[in-house]
DNA sequence: GTCTATATTAGGATAGAC
DNA sequence: GTCTATCCTAATATAGAC
């Protein structure tokens, strides 16, 4: 069975944003894309901003999906790490959203206080991956250190494939989580126990 | 003597693409809120992409003035927390091309390469800082954690301001640089030795 | 559901008078 | 140097036939 129109612009919309930018995509050029008249994208969908809502919708569903953690399980470092590829992951199948994000928020507002919210339970992710791990003794760190720590995690996460795209002047295509992961990690390391800092360099060569 | 149209125009402008961001400021809202007519505008300059690469040489001046920082002379920490501070005032200053980085990279490509080195010769900075407090025996890190640690530095310099303004709903108006030179310092904290992680503290308290 | 043709705007930019 | 009037283009979106 046929893929439905519908769906075949949110993919082809998606493709795009993510190549060359939301702003600079045209609702005729995804037409073009796709090999179907302006009529009919508008046909399914009664503005861009709808595509974009709905693709938004989509990665929010994912990233919730993602960032509950459970609080009454303790979590390894190597969890973590697979964590992270995960959230990388997802990351970079919407960084559209995260390339142009001040742009994109101001014009479809209704986006702002979804992302922010999204925002604070990352934090609260890391928070909670963190205390744990200061539970199991793998990781020390006063509330101070780790509520800074906490917001550079989120920061670093939110930003991270757009600075490595800045700075590897690559296609925007190719996107590997791996560099990102090592990062993160590496904002750990300080706080960690001597095992612990071995791990992270274990899990850093099998990874590249 | 009166100040010439050209300036205000320049003026103007930095102030309403910090405030809204660029792509959302056009030629006619930039002439109306200098009470001066589209024409008058496109007199002194030939495009918008012209007052853009304006305030770009002014910009790229003042940071090239700020990263350069002698290899030849010991830095104190208090040196680096009044560098940092000066360095946030002028991306604050600026913030405009942080808050749309991709898209007006993408759109004004000639810029891209400059901003590039500029990033690079802040790498560049923060590295001859970290060497500088090694000698001295403030700071502690082997080449990989040096390494990591400037990329983070980089990282959080470039976007900070974005990330602060969009986790404190604040006014884009009133930038305060003192929380991103307080996460900035959070950051080397881990590697110093006792008396600089107090020196930090004390930096900190006067601060806020 | 899909097409073609067209309306509507908005934004960047120019011409020519003063 | 500054203004008014206007042009050009590109992008969003709609109408109506098939």
């Amino acid at each position: 069975m046929k893929v439905k129109t519908r769906d075949r612009i949110l993919q082809t919309s998606l493709a795009l944003f993510n190549a060359i930018g939301e702003p600079n995509v045209t609702t005729l050029l995804i037409s073009d894309e796709l090999d179907i008249s302006p009529g009919n994208l508008y046909y399914n969908f009664k503005s861009k901003g709808d595509i974009v809502g709905e693709l938004f919708d989509a990665f929010e569903d994912e990233m919730l999906d993602l960032i509950t953690v459970p609080e009454d399980v303790e979590i390894s470092l190597e969890q973590h790490g697979f964590f992270l590829h995960l959230l990388f992951e997802a990351i970079a199948r919407y960084r559209f959203i995260y390339q142009d994000l001040v742009n994109i928020l101001s014009r479809y507002d209704r986006l702002q206080a979804r992302f922010r919210k999204l925002l604070r339970k990352k934090d609260q992710a890391f928070r909670t991956i963190c205390d744990s791990l200061h539970r199991q003794g793998v990781m020390t760190t006063n509330a101070r250190e780790r509520d800074a720590l906490c917001q550079q995690l989120t920061l670093t996460a939110c930003y991270w494939i757009s600075y490595d795209s800045l700075s590897h002047l690559q296609d925007r295509d190719d996107v590997n989580p791996a560099r990102g992961v090592f990062q993160m990690l590496h904002l750990l390391a300080p706080y960690l126990n001597e095992q612990g800092r071995m791990d992270i360099e274990t899990m850093s060569r099998d990874y590249v």
